[in-house]
DNA sequence: CCGCATCCGGGGCGATACTG
DNA sequence: CAGTATCGCCCCGGATGCGG
């Protein structure tokens, strides 16, 4: 990126992490730990192959991204967050509870990962039984990749993979499962718009959104 | 800017605040507070004029930044950060946080403003005297526009203006001011390399560099 | 002066094709 | 799988003009 050219810190990490792209590929690096190159393009829906190595040469050499020829059996490349990639988190964090109003308004044809929940549900999803078993909800919705709430001891986290054995799997658009978390639509509601839900429903009530605005 | 078109938090927020310079205008606004666009231009060197109109007007539309015809004798535009603009400090704060350790190598002709040092200051400066009067120090470095360093009961704040009855006032090459604030240069090195100090140089010994990698 | 609008050259970006 | 190559477009940068 062109420089700002200003002895400003905030204009100096804008000339690092301030282009397209850059701080959603931090963003998916943070999500799956380190990762493949196709893993991370299947993140990034719309970007183009050419940015992202490009983004990925200009993060490593920014001391952010450290690349890693994995030996066999994984046998690939691995780009991973450097320390001071990880450091990026609480500027990611800001942005995207700054962010969280917007996401009432998503374009019909926004594209969907479910691990982009994982951020959003830290701060909006609260675990209504802290003394309860542990709690595993598979999400699948707008991508072949499913994620995996948990709720544990008050705690409620995200990652991404599939349950081994879920309390309830939750499938459908994107807009209905977000709905549901965010505690803007009913349960019944959204099951009656095409929502499916295996398992106990009950593992559902037990996640309850606590922030006001959230999506 | 061309929207990421990504059902994500973080992804939204950067549709809206992501596009080059923005953030950098929502800076300006939060230092100087209501502003004209002379002024945030000054404060904004090497962007293009349509650019910040442009960049003026998506903000607006944004719920990010009000627009005020002042009445006379004022008589001119104002621009100001909403209460939804100002919700961006945080981010803002994260991201200069980070950015610190990239000013220790500033490049020769990066400009610099005075007012810049807000933010820093409140960061890696504290006052060493709680319970001494209100100081004031007045910075001239880089541009015409000086700003006046306060230090009262512990804390450090920086704001726009001269000061009625400065304590001291520092004047020189950004470099060395910023050095001799952020604990790097010695004063007196400061002070042979070319540094001018007016008045009670002990005002300056009160502040001190708490930060570890401060600038 | 202040707050822009217009014009134009260059480069970052987007999409597709292709390759070791 | 992990990129490179290519091409068109539009955003951006810099200069100038212009009405209130």
């Amino acid at each position: 990126m062109r420089s700002y050219a200003q002895c400003c810190a905030l204009a100096k990490a804008l000339d690092v992490v301030g282009e397209r792209w850059t701080l959603l590929i931090v963003r998916e690096l943070m999500l799956r730990g380190p990762s493949r190159y196709t893993d991370i393009r299947a993140g990034l829906p719309g970007i183009a192959t050419n940015l992202l190595a490009d983004r990925l040469r200009q993060l490593e050499s920014a001391g952010i991204v450290y690349r890693e020829e994995a030996p066999p059996p994984i046998a690939t490349t691995l780009f991973g967050l450097t320390e001071r990639g990880e450091q990026l988190r609480p500027v990611l964090d800001e942005l995207l509870v700054w962010g969280l109003p917007l996401m009432a308004e998503p374009a019909p044809d926004d594209a969907f990962r479910a691990h982009w929940l994982a951020g959003p549900a830290a701060h909006f999803l609260s675990d209504s039984d802290p003394d309860g078993p542990p709690l595993e909800i598979e999400i699948r919705a707008g991508d072949e990749e499913p994620a995996v709430i948990d709720a544990a001891g008050g705690e409620v986290s995200v990652r991404i993979g599939s349950a081994s054995d879920p309390d309830a799997v939750v499938s459908g658009r994107p807009q209905l499962v977000l709905g549901v978390l965010a505690g803007r639509l009913d349960l019944d509601d959204a099951v009656r718009r095409g929502l499916t839900v295996q398992g106990r429903r009950q593992a559902l009530e037990r996640l309850r959104a606590s922030a006001p605005a959230a999506a």
